[in-house]
DNA sequence: TATGAATGAGCATTCATTCAT
DNA sequence: CATGAATGAATGCTCATTCAT
């Protein structure tokens, strides 16, 4: 009986509600991980009731979702390629690793373990993640690529498998430093400028 | 009255049932993922009675060290850098490579995947991985890395950066792999010949 | 935004569900003693589901300490020293000894016998016990004796010992009884007469 | 095909190694308690296999009768009344208080709390404890107070109730300094002769 | 829409007892 | 008779989800 009108302040509420809702998650399972964290933890930290949840969010995977899609948004609005078709080579690789390593630093430290542990087993997430997050990122970083080979910035590498290589590097190190590794933690910020001549000029004589 | 001595059938015995389990609890893990697997699916895999698991592992965490420690060993078998200081540079990372991305054929795929994601998210394991794994693994390699610097097979670059970039590198790929990414799948024997040609030359001009 | 008020609707709802909870405890503690019984036994005797019980009570224990509170409760409305100040001590001595040995009449036969032996056992109940219903009463106590001591009542007798004797006395008639003394069984009802003449007279010529 | 000789040999043997597992059962029963007490922690304590209990005790609760024939046993060697018809009727109660209040010194103390909580809990020990211990006691006591009665030593009081309330009384105390009465543990030694005059004289005027 | 009490399936773990050696 | 590995039934407790108010 109720009317379908789709009310802009009803929307507005909606995304308020499940916004508070995804902070709250995201506090709890930095804090205790997913398995551990339960619906009533996440209510109490975002000063809901337990099944208030239930209406923002089908189950207790799809809160997983919901911040997958917060990061690849806020990934999305910082993430702009554009820019630096014009400048050097070398100084976009060195922005580009700069804003891949920093969400590590912040808070965002252990939700991302929490995450990534959770993509890696969970297939709806797993899936999810890939079409909308890693493909798309390819298929614009191929674009980049292909010009930078063309104006023989580049070798003429094959340029799948080395942004593959290269966004494998990035994730590799985020993982190493998630699993404790000191040296990581100590020299992180040093790693831009490190890799990026890595990347470049090798390391072989 | 009897001498408690140590009976090696006895030990041969419980070796071999603590493999059996933990081969059990290596296929359910990989079909299933850690969480979703109850003690009941692992001991009728292993064709045995629940409580029979409970006197070779401490607790369902215990079995996931178990597999831990399973693959450490493994590892070391195989591994055997002594042979290389003699051959170049660029043979032995190609072979490096080649072993290294060599574990996810076969059937361990999966149980990567399901491993990986636990050690990221529970201390007890993610400790006792570092311990054991990462770091004797990265004080062997720098001795080698530190030998070729001195003979200027390679640049004088921060050494214990790139060891973490290059095994960073590597596992990112894994994970990119494990993530579902066909490209990687496809062209996964590729890797150690691309990427010692990357690592050593670089891609820029 | 809303206030926490303490809705007295609600605590009514509480208090009726906890004591719905806790007389099936009873009864089902009362037939099959406290270890054999199960928490879906007294799920099923009140007609709930299992999890509901652990919305009210912390774990099993937490049952028996309920029941021990609702004795004790039930004590305390039932005791009334004051009134008997005035009269003299043999008739005081009747009335006390009649209320309490009247507990093992009626249902609490049982019962009885099962938060007694688990008191024993446990710890955390030994010591709720004591302090919310032994001390008490023998500090009450105390000041009567000492009142009726003062006025030649009573002997000059140690009045610390003296209770303990008479509340000990009590309580070993009834465990002889809940042992299954068929004299006592049967001729409990003379107990307060008899008791009083011999407190008061002894036994010897 | 085996001999039903009943050897003599092999009868010490067997009492002796009944022995050993009782005083270990006696041991953890009285550090941890009956029901968690397992059948592996008797067996380490007596240093032998968890199976070789069930070659001398049914099942554990088989265990729980053996400890108390223990205890009957070593009472009826000590309780000798014979000596007693001879000297007055005061010092034969304070020598039967002394005796009966000395159980609960030295290392006694613990086990017979467990064992009385089991008691009063599981009918088989229960109807042993009363026909084998109580019973007994009883019809032997009565004989005694009906000869001291007879010389007028006592009142012409009910024997079978007097009976009840005093080893009642002595039952009572003993349960209250098990509960944790500090009193009572101070002046244990007080009890005898406190309550000799109490039961003999009375506390009124 | 918000609530939070009720639900009940689900699971790790324990442990008395058995029995082949 | 001694052993102790194997058994598997049994259970306290959790928690995602539902739904009446």
């Amino acid at each position: 009986m109720t009317e379908k009108t789709i009310d802009p302040i009803q929307k507005q509420l909606i995304a308020a509600r499940r916004n508070q809702i995804l902070e709250a998650a995201i506090k709890v399972f930095a804090e205790k991980g997913f398995h551990p964290t339960t619906i009533k933890d996440i209510a109490r930290a975002a000063g809901i009731a337990d099944g208030t949840i239930y209406n923002y969010f089908e189950n207790k995977t799809a809160l997983m979702i919901g911040i997958l899609d917060l990061m690849n948004e806020s990934d999305q609005r910082d993430e702009d390629f554009s820019k630096f078709t014009e400048i050097d080579f070398r100084t976009f690789m060195k922005t580009y690793l700069q804003h891949r390593l920093k969400v590590l630093k912040a808070d965002n430290f252990e939700i991302f373990r929490v995450v990534i542990s959770e993509i890696m087993v969970n297939k709806e997430l797993r899936e999810l993640h890939y079409h909308k997050i890693i493909e798309p990122t390819f298929v614009m970083a191929e674009k980049y690529f292909q010009l930078w080979a063309q104006e023989h910035i580049l070798k003429p590498v094959d340029i799948s498998l080395t942004m593959r290589a290269i966004s494998g590097m990035v994730l590799g190190l985020i993982l190493e430093h998630i699993m404790g590794d000191q040296t990581l933690e100590t020299r992180w910020d040093e790693l831009p400028d490190f890799l990026t001549d890595m990347i470049l000029d090798g390391i072989g004589n």
